[in-house]
DNA sequence: CAATGCATGTTACTTGCGGTAACCCCGAGT
DNA sequence: ACTCGGGGTTACCGCAAGTAACATGCATTG
């Protein structure tokens, strides 16, 4: 029938769109996100208008690649924040957990902090507006998002939660973000520090630090 | 002589450097960090060559407007964090004109916020070592520095302060970029408020908030 | 069984951009 | 008069995104 066929259609075409997927990340994962589609359609042994013909564009390959690894890894993160523990502990284990991550699939890492590569196509429309404050990766939005659903869920805060919520999520993450970056460019320090350190930012040591001596203070 | 002669020249091609810089600063200010090689020159009333001479390649022309643009809004911030009064009050009022900034020249931001662009060239072989931890734009990098530079100078935080300062610099700087870029996307309080929230969580509101009733806390 | 879809795949093209080679022009110095 | 070097241009290469038009295999339908 109609349902049948169109269910077979549709599971096939899904199968083949997960095989192309699973090409494409073997092949930003080895090339970097500045990948070509003919190398990507190589790799899945065809050639290019296939690609266009399931993702759209190249934005939308990268878009379906990005949402699998980014639900991954927002999987794990909402384990380590679900868990039962001191809340210090919770915190300490997520940002743990996102160090951890980086720090054995950087590769993915680059990928999913690539901004949306917006450009390249010819009559580019969607530039002139200047997407401003879609900057970020989509993958630091969600996880400011997420976080800031838990604090809003969980933390009692007095009036005006929502918003401060919504500010300390994307704050957070971005502190994890730039300072998981520095760390993983430089490596400075054990992940177990870097855990230590940012918590004990996030719990207000930096206001109860002394000035040093013989400066104006800090 | 040889001297005059090397000056005159030097100050010329300077003065010439300039006046491209300052086209190139109208273009991307108007189209956007996609903008062309061609319309840079066009803009500047010449044609492509001119500029590879001057730059080397987009990145170099690109590296040098980020420079004039990152000295500016750092010098800016340098003088807030600076100023004569309290810890919280010079915190505030750095996140304040770094958010003044960005919310005054959102393409400004934009621009400089926009990542390395290492690739394009034909050649490349500086993307094959995958340049994890340079991710993140160069400005980033240096507020990041240079705020770590200030702790380390004025705080008093035991030993280990050295690395501490650098984990916190980066952090706080990633935190005031991603509340920043989400705060310019959603505008959804004013930027005093904004600021405030920021700093309390830096002051470590965070640990201090009690549990919801009913959750597992947090 | 032919005939018609229709998804799947290919070749070959266009457009646009970064980057470069080769040539051009004009004013200064000998 | 001549060449020399800085500033400039045209015309090109290579490459990657994206598309049009054509080919093929496999089901359903008359």
């Amino acid at each position: 029938m109609n349902t049948t066929q169109r269910t077979d259609q549709q599971t096939s075409a899904d199968r083949r769109r997960r095989e192309l997927l699973e090409a494409a990340d073997r092949v930003v994962l080895r090339d970097g996100p500045h990948a070509s589609m003919n190398a990507i359609a190589a790799e899945a042994g065809i050639t290019k208008p296939i690609l266009y013909r399931h993702f759209g564009d190249k934005g939308g390959l990268y878009a379906a690649l990005a949402v699998r690894h980014t639900d991954a890894l927002l999987a794990s993160l909402r384990a380590a924040l679900d868990a039962p523990a001191e809340r210090r502990q919770r915190v300490e284990s997520t940002l743990d957990t996102y160090l951890a991550a980086i720090e054995a699939r950087p590769q993915v890492y680059r990928f999913l902090m690539h901004p949306a590569e917006g450009a390249g196509t010819p009559g580019d429309q969607s530039e002139q507006g200047f997407d401003v404050g879609k900057h970020s990766a989509p993958l630091l939005r969600r996880m400011g998002e997420e976080l800031a659903q838990v604090i809003e869920e969980r933390l009692d805060v007095g009036p005006g939660t929502q918003q401060l919520a919504r500010v300390w999520g994307h704050g957070i993450v971005g502190m994890m973000h730039a300072a998981g970056d520095w760390w993983l460019g430089e490596r400075p320090c054990p992940r177990e520090e870097l855990v230590r350190t940012l918590a004990d930012l996030l719990w207000g040591r930096l206001a109860e630090a002394g000035d040093k001596a013989g400066g104006p203070g800090f």
